[in-house]
This record gives C-alpha cells, structure tokens and sequence, in this order.
RNA sequence: GGGAGAUUAGCUCAGUUGGUUCAGAGCACCUGCCUUACAAGCAGGGGGUCACAGGUUCGACCCCUGUAUCUCCCACCA
C-alpha cells in the first residue's frame, strides 16, 4: 500500500468521526463492566464554540477515552443549557430588530419565537463539539428544558417547597433593568468606575415643617435616589452632629420632611460623616431603614425609568435623572460641591447593564442546613477538588452560603409552580390540577375552577435546573433509582471552570445529596481561564478570541487539542498562543513520517537479528514500561499536561531520534523479522498512549499499520499496561546516550563528516560503563573500533562520563591549549564537587544524623569524584 | 476590609513528606546541516543568586518569620 507522504488530516478527520459513529463506538448502556460517567458541562444553547469549550472538552474527551481503552463502560453525556437570561435576551433583541415586543405579543406567542430560536440555532455547539473529536454519546442528549429534566425541576421545587425550604420573601435584590429580572449575587460584576461625589444640602426643618437657615452637607455618588430618601444617618458619637438629635430635615427637590437617625454604621471619616438613606435603592439603607422602621419609598419603575413616587422628572431614565437632578440642585443653591470620586458599580454579568438594588417579592431557597453534606464530603475528600487548592475557596463560601433568590423575572425557563387564588393566598403543586385540589381542600370552595388559578409569572433560575444534571440526565429525579442511575451515578470526573465552582459545582453536590443521597461526582477537575499571551481573557469584544474551528482547520482538530493541554495545568490559567497548536501539528506529522518509516521497510526473514538492534529492542521495552507507568501515576493525579508532555518526548526523543535511528537498517536494506515485529508493536503501544490526545491520527495509522476488521477501532483497543522494567539497564544506557552526544560534539568541533570513521577507547574505573551496549555505541557514534584499555591515552580528544574516561582517536591533531583548559574547568568543577562532598562527611553529625542510604550515596559521590579527579589529572599531565 | 494562592531560564510551568553539583521540561534563542521518515526536520549548544531579608538545620527551591510584587475569591462604606 502507498503511504501518502503528508498526513491529510481534514479528510482523516472526518472519516474517523463518520466511521465511530457509524459503528456506534460512543454509545454506552449499562453492562456488567465497571462505568465510567462524565456528563458534559452543558453548554447555552444557542452558544457558539470558544476556547474555554475546546480546552474544557478536549480534557473531558481525554479522560474519556482512556478510561474506554482501560476497559470501562464509558459514558459521556452530552447535553445544553437553556441559559435563561442570555437566550431570553437574544429572542428578545431579535423580537426588536422585528418591531415585535415580548409584553405585547404575551407569553406564549414569545415562547412560541424562543423555542424556534432554540430549533435553529440550538445544538450548532454540539456539532462543533464534533469537529473537536468528542466521543460523546450524542443518543443521550438532553437539554435543561426537554420533557423529563422540566419535570424533574418542578418536582424538586414542589418537593423543596413541601419540606419548607422554599419560601417567598420581600427582600432587596440585584435588579437588571435591562433584562427586566433579578439576578444572583453571584452574577453581578463589581467594576471601578471614576464617578462624583456630590455634597448636598439638607436644610433643618422648624417645628412647623419649614426649613431654617441651617443644614447639614451629604455626601452622595447618586443624586438620583433623593427623592427616595426616608432619613439622614449621623454615627452618635460624632459631635458635629449632637445638635441635631430630635431634628427633621427637608429632602431637596421633593421637599419631604424626615428624620435624622443614629446610628454607629456610619463612618464619621467619610465625606461630611451624613448619610442620606434610601432604603428602597441600597441594599445598606435597607438594612438601615428595617431597623430604625423608615418609611421605603421605590421611585423606580422595573426598567430603571423614575416613577410617580420620585414626584420629579417622572419617566426619565436613571441616568438622565441624575443630570437633571445635579442641574436643579445647583440651580436651587442645594448643591455644596462636587468632587471627583472612584466608586465600584455592579454590572450584570449577563447584559453589563449597571445593576439597580432594589426590593421585591422572590422565592428563596434556604441553604444552610442543605449545604451540610456538601460542605462535610468534600472537606473529607469523599469528593476531590483538583488542584486542592480550591477547597478553601469552597469552603469558605459554603460556610457563609446565603439564601438562594431562585426566581427570575423571565419567560423562557421553568415556571414557578406557585398557583395563586383570587384572594391572594397560593398552593404548589406539579400540575394546575393538583393545584386546583389542593386550593379547593385548602379554601373549602369546591366551585373553584382551573380559571380561578393564576400561575405564577416568573420562572426558576438557571442554575435551578443545572444543580440537579448528573441526576436529571438518567431520569433519577422522575424516577429515582432506576438502573440508570444506580449503574452510572456517582458519576467519576467533573471538569469544569473554578468560576462556577459555588454556581454549579456546590449547587451539584447539594442537589446530589439530597436526591440521591450520594456524591454526583468522585473528583472535579477545575480548569484555568484561557487567556491570550497578554494574560487578556478571550473575549469577543477584544477580538483577541481564535476562531476554534477555524483553528481546527489550519492545524487539525489533534493539533489543536494538543495545543491546549500543553499548556494547560489543572487550575492554571491558560495563556494560549497559537504557536501551541502549531507544536501540536507538528507532532502529529512527526507520528506520521515515524510511521511511514516503519512501514516502508522491507521485511527478510532469514536475516538474523543485529545486535545493536536486539539492545535496542530491550532497552525500548523498558523505557516505555517505565514511561507507562509515569503516564499512569500523572493521570491518577489529574497532571493531564504533564501525562501528554511525557509520551510527547517517549515518542519524539526516545522512540524517534532514539530507537528507530538504532534499529534503522542501512539504505534500501531490509529489516529482519523480529525487529520489525517488535518496532510495530512499540509503535501499536504508542498510538495507544497518543489515542486520548490525538484520536484522529492515531485511528489513522492504528488501521494503516495492520489488517483490521470493519468496526474494530483503536478507541476500543486495550490500553497497554505497565510492566515492569530494569532501572539498572536505563540507567547503564544513560552513560551511552551521554558518550554518543560528547562524541558528535567532537565531530562537530573538529568539522568531521560522520562518515570519518574513528577509534574509541574507554577506561573505566568503577564499572559504570556497561560494554554489552558496544554494539549500539559503534553503530550511533559511527565508531570503527570500541577498545577497553586499562592504560592512560595520550594526544586525543577525550571526554569523561561519571568517572569513565572516553578517549576519541579521530587522527587529528588536537589543540592541546584548548583542550588543557577544558580539563582545568573540568577539574576546578569535580574538586569543587568533591569539597562539597567531603564536608558533609567529615561531619560528625551528617554522618550520625543522616539515614544510610544518604551517606552511602555520598560515599560513593566520593569515590567516583576522587577517580575523576584522578583521570583528570592525569589527562593533564600528559598534555604537558 | 477579610480570605486564599503565587513569585524558579526570554515565555509557560515541573520540582513529589528537607539529602546526588538539584537547579529541570517544553517552547523560544544560538551554531552547523536540504544526511532519501520527517526543514512542520536532524545534530550540537548557551541561558537561572529558585522575588528580597533574616532564622531553624550537619544540610533549605523546599520548613519558620518579615518585606515587596502579582492573581483570584468574598464583602453594603455613602
């Protein structure tokens, strides 16, 4: 068969994927093997691929397809999220564009337009998900919003609601005007901004209510909400301010006459050590204003425009409001000064629009006693975060875990199960019907009808849903314990990014916990950000994010995965350039040519067997048993880039520059049988090895290098086991590895062709040169003879390795000046060495205090440096 | 303001419960090679006071204290 001479990857790539899926090699069913479970992080629905998915799915896919080779039931399960805020947003920009507007189409209609966007454009992430390699099995994909996972979350709200843990509360909430809903502490963005600070006056009322001439100066970044306020808050102890216990104020502009509290929140330090409180508008003003019972005045209405209680500029936007609002305080002689000011604005995480605190009806979750087991198991390591390090991140928030506001002001999500009746009391129930039973049981009205009921208006968070996808994905809230769940639950391995460690990851284990009573996953693996080389994050407004699939076609889809997780240790931030991939493809066309080498050699089986090849063909075996046994203990420990940077360099410096040039036969010679049987199995092993990585080339060249059945993959193939191997070989082979490099630096120095035959004598001292290796020392440095000599050599180039001296008869005669110098550093070196040596062993306490082993070793540093030092000298001696 | 982590070669990172002169890897760099598997390559090479200052120890990149710088998380200072 002809070999093409360069790998086509864009063809390879596609044809592989095809052929897996046809043969249906990412499909899982629960067997009598052991599972192995990793369910996507979903990603939003009408998503589109960026590189944090490329490097979060290329690890997912690496850990599971090894552990499908490792001979585990393998299941990836894939899935999307139906991203609530974010999809609702797109329909509605979408709607708008269209001249259509969500209020006035109603509910349905605009559920009606999500779901076609959802259609359309739902699921083009998975299909690039394909592109990349992922062997997931697509049979089992689920999205937040199909049949089974809605029911599954309002099943879980009725049941949360029935334990009385949900409960519906007036509390003071991240308001997203733009998106028109409530948003989680979690999502809101701090951001510094420079801002003003301006100085108001608040004049002293009389007893009639009228101001006098007196008045206290506020300090205020938003001018806007004075209509709202209810009071001004002095700190009791500060002096300036005795004077007005028992006074009331005049707010300006509205004119409404409050009162002046105290209370020792206020920093007397800051600005003019008054604070007008709003306790509509601040989530500190709140708190203030329920404990000192203030009236709460909302002055906006819920898409951030003032309303009729601000009295003034009635319809503007709060933005607006506060330029008015500057421009009639000044004009009114009300404003003191204005200062510049830098000051922290929160920012919704999904439409960047300034968050606006405010007060509202919602459903809460609480969390205290839920978080319980989550907090216990991981603390335990029954879960492993990986790196650790994120356990006290964890920790420490589930520890001070809040209650969590679960409703949204939104259309597109699950509908709170909430059921109100005319006279304003409501029941929870799965179905309107149930609902309707229980308000006729709880009312004794039995002429109750369904168009009694209203449904509550808003839908559950997000995350509502996600919390419970490693159980809802096998059905196992519907139907708990099913044989799903009991076989592929706890699931293994989570990655996923540190960001939505409290969003998800802890909201997973407590879900998990309380439905399932176990874990959802043994270890979660939390990935870096990927940045640019600038340490900028990706994003689309910087335009500083690759195009993934574009990237997938310059470099190949293997290319690519292996630039990602060169670089990429666990919890480390991804710097990602696109030299990486580049180093990824290069790899692959390094497989490729190591490939065709091998496969071009003609096979003759009556040749025996050279030695130098017989050498190699040992000392490969147990360079890869070693090598596999790394790669596994890296694995175990979640060192993904560390496990390919090792079969990185098994491959390219020990397989390739190593051992083929070792057993390379000479120029249209041909290759004797065993060698060859022995190469193609050390090559089968490593593709083995490189398959997670790189599964495209590997599938390619596994069906290439032997006759395979239809439907047999190397996906499916065993994975090669550790056995085990002799330290002493690799470490007597070492000593030869160093002696051909000193060789071909001599060659190099003294312009010798590796033609140039030449003559090597070796004197060794304390048996570190191990002469079995003969054969490969003469075929790799191109010696003509390998001599052993007791005697000192005089007038050649030498060089030493441990305390064996190597002398190279190249029949040139060397510059005794340089090569006197090079001896002198040699030996400043070794005595130096040796010194150090020595004065640990002339040390009572070293010697007493330090295990035998230690010691022992320094002995033998002794004994080696003493004998160098000694052939050193020599050497010297005899240039002069 | 509170908490966590980091600082090792030009860049990105390893360094496994103090013990080979232990200072490593990949990339980048320099030099020589188009040697019929591979120039997307081969061979060779240079490069670091392990942030800084002390301390513990026979011995410190590693443990302790302090300093500096950086990153992340949490937090209601107008």
């Amino acid at each position: 068969m002809e070999i093409p001479a360069k790998y086509n990857a864009i063809e390879s790539e596609k044809h592989w994927y095809k052929y897996w899926m046809e043969h249906k090699l990412f499909k899982s069913v629960p067997d009598h093997r052991e599972p192995y479970c990793i369910v996507i992080p979903p990603p939003n629905v009408t998503g589109v691929l960026h590189m944090g998915h490329m490097l979060n799915n290329t690890l997912q896919d690496v850990l599971i397809r090894r552990a499908r080779m490792s001979g585990k039931n393998a299941c990836w399960v894939p899935g999307t999220d139906h991203a609530s805020i974010a999809t609702e947003a797109r329909v509605v920009n979408k709607l708008a564009k269209e001249g259509i507007n969500k209020f006035e189409i109603g509910r349905e209609k605009f559920l009606e337009h999500a779901w076609d966007w959802t259609h359309k454009h739902g699921g083009i992430i998975l299909e690039q998900l394909k592109k990349l390699g992922a062997s997931c099995d697509w049979d089992r994909t689920c999205f937040t919003m199909d049949e089974a996972r809605y029911e599954s979350v309002i099943k879980v709200f009725v049941d949360l609601y029935n334990k009385g843990l949900i409960y519906r509360g007036v509390r003071m909430i991240n308001w997203d005007p733009q998106a028109k809903t409530a948003v989680s502490d979690e999502e809101v963005n701090y951001t510094d901004v420079k801002s003003k600070l301006y100085y108001v006056k608040y004049y002293v009322a009389d007893d009639n209510n009228k101001a006098t001439s007196d008045f206290v100066v506020v300090a205020t970044t938003r001018p806007e909400t004075i209509m709202g306020d209810t009071a001004v808050c002095v700190n009791p102890n500060d002096e300036r301010y005795a004077h007005l216990k028992g006074k009331k104020l005049v707010v300006p502009m509205v004119n409404r006459i409050v009162p002046v509290i105290f209370d020792e929140y206020v920093d007397p330090t800051f600005g003019t050590g008054a604070l007008k409180v709003t306790p509509a508008h601040d989530l500190a003003d709140y708190e203030l204003g329920m404990k000192h019972k203030l009236e709460v005045i909302d002055i906006f209405n819920d898409d951030g425009t003032l309303n009729e209680k601000a009295k003034v500029f009635v319809g503007e936007d709060r933005f607006r409001a506060r330029e008015l609002s500057v421009k009639m305080l000044e004009e009114n002689n009300l404003l003191a000064k204005v200062e510049d000011y830098n000051n922290k604005v929160g920012l919704s995480e999904r439409t960047n629009a300034v968050i606006e605190p405010r007060l509202s009806t919602q459903w809460f979750l609480k969390m205290k006693d839920l978080s319980k087991p989550a907090l216990d198991n991981v603390l335990n390591n029954n879960i492993k975060l990986h790196p650790h390090k994120f356990v006290n991140t964890y920790k420490h928030w589930m520890e001070n875990v809040k209650d969590w506001c679960i409703s949204r002001q939104l259309w597109w999500g699950q509908r709170i199960p909430a059921y109100y009746l005319p006279d304003g009391d409501y029941v929870v129930a799965e179905t309107a019907e149930e609902a309707l039973k229980m308000a006729k049981q709880k009312t004794g009205n039995n002429n109750l009808q369904l168009s009694d009921l209203t449904q509550d208006e808003d839908v559950l968070d997000t995350w509502f849903s996600s919390w419970l996808w490693p159980l809802s994905v096998f059905d196992g809230i519907r139907k708990p314990n099913n044989d799903e769940v009991k076989y592929y639950y706890p699931t293994n391995d989570l990655v996923t990014a540190p960001e939505i460690l409290f969003f998800w990851v802890a909201r997973m284990i407590i879900a998990g916990y309380e439905y399932a009573g176990d874990k959802p996953f043994r270890n979660v693996y939390l990935t870096g950000i990927v940045r640019d080389k600038q340490r900028r994050k990706m994003s689309k407004s910087l335009g500083n994010s690759p195009e993934p699939l574009e990237l997938i076609e310059k470099y190949s889809a293997d290319g690519v995965r292996v630039g990602m997780l060169l670089c990429s240790p666990a919890g480390n931030d991804i710097l990602y350039d696109e030299a990486l991939s580049e180093q990824g493809r290069n790899f692959g066309n390094k497989i490729w040519n190591a490939f065709r080498l091998v496969k071009g050699w003609k096979i003759d089986s009556n040749i025996p067997s050279p030695e130098h090849s017989k050498i190699a063909v040992e000392w490969f075996n147990n360079k890869l048993n070693k090598a596999i046994a790394d790669i596994d203990r890296m694995y175990d420990e979640y060192r993904i880039s560390e496990a390919l940077m090792a079969v990185y360099k098994l491959f390219w410096d020990d397989f390739s520059s190593w051992y083929l040039e070792m057993i390379k036969p000479e120029y249209q010679k041909p290759i004797d049988a065993a060698t060859y049987k022995a190469t193609v199995d050390y090559l089968e092993k490593l593709l083995h090895l490189l398959h997670p990585f790189m599964p495209f080339i590997t599938e390619e060249i596994w069906q290439l290098i032997d006759t395979r059945k239809e439907g047999e993959s190397i996906m499916i193939s065993q994975m090669p086991k550790a056995q085990g191997y002799n330290e002493q070989l690799l470490t007597d082979f070492d000593v030869i590895i160093e002696a051909i490099a000193h060789i071909r630096n001599i060659r190099k120095t003294r312009n010798m062709s590796y033609k140039d035959k030449a003559d090597l004598l070796i004197r060794d001292h304390n048996k570190n040169y191990n002469a079995r290796f003969e054969p490969v020392l003469i075929k790799m440095a191109g010696l003509e003879t390998v001599s052993i000599t007791s005697e000192k050599v005089d007038n050649t180039d030498s060089f030493m390795v441990l305390s064996t001296e190597f002398y190279l008869k190249t029949g040139i005669t060397i510059d005794k000046e340089a090569e006197s110098l090079k001896i002198k550093e040699e030996l400043e070196y070794t005595k130096g060495f040796l010194a150090s040596v020595m004065k640990k062993l002339s040390n009572e306490r070293f010697v007493s205090g330090a295990p035998a082993q230690v010691v022992e070793m320094e002995k033998k540093k002794q004994a080696d440096a003493e004998a160098k030092i000694k052939a050193l000298e020599e050497r010297l001696a005899a240039l002069n």
